[in-house]
RNA sequence: GCCGGGGUGGCGGAACUGGUAGACGCGCUGGAUUCAAAAUCCAGUUUUGGAAACAAAGUGAGGGUUCGAUUCCCUCCCCCGGCACCA
């Protein structure tokens, strides 16, 4: 027999997780155990985890993350899969230039710093993963395929610039992120934000926008809930494109609407802010420039945008209706933006729930021009948006309004003043920020030869990172000698670009670099191998952009050659987010300090109230909302006091076993000790089962009765455990079928050599079905159990239908749907003979005593209903 | 505001395809063990009535479909996520 290092010590009484887990972990590192190879003769598994953004330790929304994504890969593992199950660093973006500015230590230094510590709590929960892949976004050699990337797109004129809003601090002389702007001020100066317009580059994800939509079509695999919002933020629209004459002059005002039906129904115009009749009309009207100011005075967020207050102003000039001919207003308002369409609206009050509040407001005419359906009960002065049959449309009237869109844009197009248009909602990718700790945007702006991309010979344009960072310019912008450089083209000083990517960038192709360490392009032929990822995992707030940047660029690798598939992922799991409660202090200066959990203690104070103090001071902190964790708000929980007082294993099962990994999760470690309790049964059931004696050989036909419960146990459960992982993804659920499955066999006592065999058969397979999700107690545990090299490369328990078969089932008796009885039958029953069993029950017959049988439901060995009157 | 998800015992949750509501765990109560405590083990634990058998009510609120609804439909309330510069 062969025994290995672990099975030569004999079994200690007690679970020690730190003694083992260091042991098994050190093993791990030695034989190299999870680095993946590209091996032709095996199926692969391609299973990735979102990447961590470092932020400093690791939070509980983090271990949910991995722990899920490591019991899918080990699982994927034992059933002899080839698996790959990487991990790397989101490293650029904003937190590290806040840290900067708090604590004065440079983004890189600070970033690497973070990097340093997670890794080493991830290699402390003992994750499956091949670190040999490891990298960070903020390597130049990662970021500098990114820049190669981007000077390709803007070759192929998948790039352009053009004017775009973003916040601006008026006191800081900032942008400002949506994120830094608190009820329309800036966080630090406590400044009104305004919007303001600079060029930025765009990526055109709208050149992939159906592609990106009936995409989603492919993916059977991915949540229902994800598809939905993706498709809604795509917005394909079909409707019309209209033009709509300023009298009196040649301009023509262009408007898109999904309803060309209501076109007779169009009572006033609104445009933008800043639209060009807007600027024109301010020109010689003091109150409408003043409206206009107004109009900039607040942040770029669209939920603030959509719920302000819908403000407009009369511009004075009048559009022409294209089928009346009427004269109607065109109106200026803070709710139509020039970044969308055209900056232009026609509004059609009585059919539109914002057009008909904004007419009511300003004493606008509302003319209903669809009517509803007959039957349709409506309330009086409400808009309705549904469709119906034309009226008010002097020769269109009658159409239904199907026939009506057609026959309008017909009309139109007749006349030179629309056609049928397709529209979406997606708007293209603004990749520009004005920040420094960031992939360095690779464009050079000469005088003469206007934008050039840095050439491929020259890249990676380098971020600088011993910097001094104090928070209002980036060192990019304040550092001439880093502008300054020749153009490529002619050759004469020009100035480099000093914007940094949006950090969506380096997340939407980590995926493919992974599997191509070292490659010399941007990928190489190894992501032929593993890609698409089998099993993608990351948190539910991802659902639209991370995910939907993600699949336009592997369009954009695939249009390279670099990928040979359309999807980067087939298969996809959102977890929901680990939630806790925040606390904060509002300070002098009108900004926020938050403290986290662990700094506080809450209490109910006489009236009942939840009230918290800050335990470094004892005065009172105010309690805020309950969000996920993040570094913002201060309010992650860091599990490194939990793994050294548990260990990895016990934390790893709790995080599984509090919640079904869809599902959002208000942190609470009561009930960790509850985990802790198990894992402390298994060690000892096994321990004690050691004791009593050798098995022998399995002899199913010499079973008594109690022993083929226990199979049937087992059986039932390998079946229940296999289908949760795998296709359900309840671990949830796989680990209470596992705690059943232990109670059940802590209760067997018997050690006749048969019953220690079918104990033994139990023991094994429940220490193989545990080892996904606490490795290094079942690592430990299989050798003892007499279980042969790896536990790994043990496979995974098969199930023994023949010992699943029963002789008997619960069959519920209903009357008039309420239970009255439950009888153990023989399987396959017919009505007849389960309505006889029925009747002999004595409550049964109580409440059919005095009343007929009207109807029996009977669904076979489940339930026999009696209808009686 | 718009899009998506959720609401079940004291708490986390289970009930997978319309068929036993409350699996599993936490907590709590009682008991065993102990000089004592911790740990462990056993029993109980939705609410109300009852010694029990059993009965009634019960899955955010209200309504509907059905022999039967946590599950499907409608209206509403609350919570969470996203809304294009947090990641």
């Amino acid at each position: 027999m062969i025994r290995t290092q672990l099975s030569a010590k004999p079994m200690q009484a007690t679970y020690n997780p730190k003694l083992i887990e260091a042991e098994v972990q050190q093993r791990w590192t030695q034989t190299r155990q999870f680095q993946a190879s590209e091996l032709a003769g095996q199926e692969k598994y391609y299973c990735l985890s979102m990447l961590p953004y470092p932020s400093g330790a690791l939070h509980i929304g983090h271990v949910r993350n991995y722990s899920i994504g490591d019991v899918i890969s080990r699982y994927q593992r034992m059933q002899g899969k080839n698996v790959l199950q990487p991990m790397g660093w989101d490293a650029f973006g904003l937190p590290a230039e806040n840290a900067a500015i708090k604590h004065g230590v440079p983004p890189a230094k600070w970033t690497r710093e973070n990097i340093a510590q997670m890794r080493a709590q991830l290699q402390q929960l003992g994750f499956a993963l091949d670190w040999s892949r490891e990298f960070a976004t903020c390597d130049p050699d990662y970021y500098r395929w990114e820049q190669l990337m981007f000077t390709r797109l803007m070759k192929q004129g998948l790039v352009y610039n053009k004017l775009a809003e973003v916040n601006w601090d008026p006191v800081d002389q900032t942008v400002l992120a949506n994120e830094q702007v608190v009820e329309g001020r800036g966080w630090r100066s406590g400044a009104l934000v305004e919007r303001r317009e600079i060029p930025q580059w765009f990526l055109k994800i709208t050149a992939y926008a159906d592609e990106l939509l009936d995409g989603l079509d492919d993916l059977p695999d991915w949540p229902d809930a994800v598809k939905i919002m993706q498709r809604n933020w795509i917005g394909r629209s079909h409707g019309a494109e209209i033009r709509f004459q300023v009298a009196d002059s040649d301009t023509m005002l262009e408007v898109y609407s999904t309803r060309p039906d209501t076109l007779y129904g169009a009572t006033y115009m609104a445009v933008a802010a800043q639209h060009p009749l807007a600027v024109q009309a301010a020109a010689d009207n003091a109150d409408i420039a003043a409206f206009i100011e107004q109009c900039q005075r607040s942040g770029t967020a669209q939920a603030d945008l959509d719920r302000a207050e819908k403000l407009g102003i009369d511009s004075g000039f009048k559009a022409v209706h294209p089928l009346t001919g009427k004269p109607i207003p065109i109106w200026i308002a803070n709710f139509v933006l020039m970044s969308y369409g055209t900056g232009a609206v026609m509004s059609v009050p009585a059919h539109d729930e914002r057009d008909h509040a904004f007419a009511s407001k300003y004493g606008l005419p509302i003319v209903p021009v669809i009517q509803p359906p007959a039957e349709l009960e409506l309330p009086a002065d409400v808009a309705y948006t549904g469709s119906g049959t034309l009226i008010n449309s002097a020769e269109f009237d009658g159409l239904s309004s199907d026939q009506a869109k057609l026959a309008m844009v017909q009309r139109l197009a007749e006349q030179g003043l629309g056609q049928a248009s397709t529209q979406y909602r997606l708007r293209d990718w603004g990749v520009s920020r004005q920040r420094y700790w960031g992939c360095p945007i690779p464009v050079i702006y000469c005088q003469h030869c206007g934008a050039v991309p840095v050439p491929e010979d020259q890249l990676p344009v380098l971020l600088p990172e011993d910097v001094a960072f104090s928070g209002v310019t980036s060192p990019l912008k304040s550092d001439p000698a880093w502008r300054q450089t020749q153009c490529p083209q002619c050759g004469k000083p020009a100035e480099r670009e000093t914007d940094t990517f949006d950090t969506f960038m380096e997340s939407s192709w980590y995926y493919a670099r992974y599997c191509c360490p070292g490659a010399q392009d941007m990928v190489d032929e190894r992501a032929d191998y593993w890609l698409p990822v089998n099993q993608y995992i990351g948190g539910i707030e991802h659902a639209i952009m991370h995910l939907l940047y993600f699949r336009f660029y592997h369009k954009l690798l695939r249009d390279f050659g670099m990928v040979h598939s359309d999807e980067p992922a087939t298969r996809l799991l959102c977890q929901g987010m680990v939630v806790a409660e925040t606390y904060f202090r509002k300070q002098p200066d009108g900004s926020t300090v938050w403290f986290g959990p662990t700094e506080v203690e809450v209490s109910s104070n006489s009236a009942g109230d939840r009230v918290a103090v800050l335990l470094a001071d004892g005065a009172p902190v105010q309690i805020g909302a309950t969000e996920k964790m993040s570094k913002s708000r201060n309010n992650g929980v860091n599990p490194q006091d939990l793994v050294e007082r548990y260990g990895a294993d016990t934390v790893r099962l709790f995080v599984l076993f509090a919640a079904p990994p869809d599902q959002s999760l208000e942190w609470s470690d009561s009930g960790v000790e509850g985990a802790w309790r198990f894992l402390r049964r298994i060690w000892s059931g096994i321990h004690q089962h050691l004791q009593v004696g050798a098995p022998a050989a399995l002899e199913h036909s010499a079973l008594t009765p109690a022993q083929r419960d226990l199979r049937r146990k087992l059986h039932d459960t390998i079946a229940k455990v296999s289908d949760d992982i795998e296709r359900r993804y309840t671990f949830n659920t796989a680990i209470a079928a596992l705690m059943e499955l232990s109670n059940q066999l802590q209760r067997f006592d018997d050690a006749s050599p048969q019953g220690l065999a079918v104990a033994r058969e139990a023991w094994s397979a429940l220490v193989q079905m545990l080892h996904p999700v606490t490795p290094h107690l079942c690592t430990h545990l299989w050798p003892q159990l007499g279980g042969h090299g790896d536990i790994e490369h043990a496979g995974w328990p098969q199930v023994d239908e023949q010992a699943r078969v029963r002789d008997a089932i619960t069959v519920v008796v209903q009357v008039n749907g309420k239970v009255r009885g439950k009888l153990e039958l023989a399987p396959g029953l017919d009505q007849a003979a389960t309505l006889a069993a029925a009747q002999a029950d004595q409550n049964v017959q109580r409440h059919l005593q005095g009343v007929s049988i009207r109807k029996i439901i009977h669904v076979p060995d489940k339930l026999l209903n009696l209808v009686v009157g």
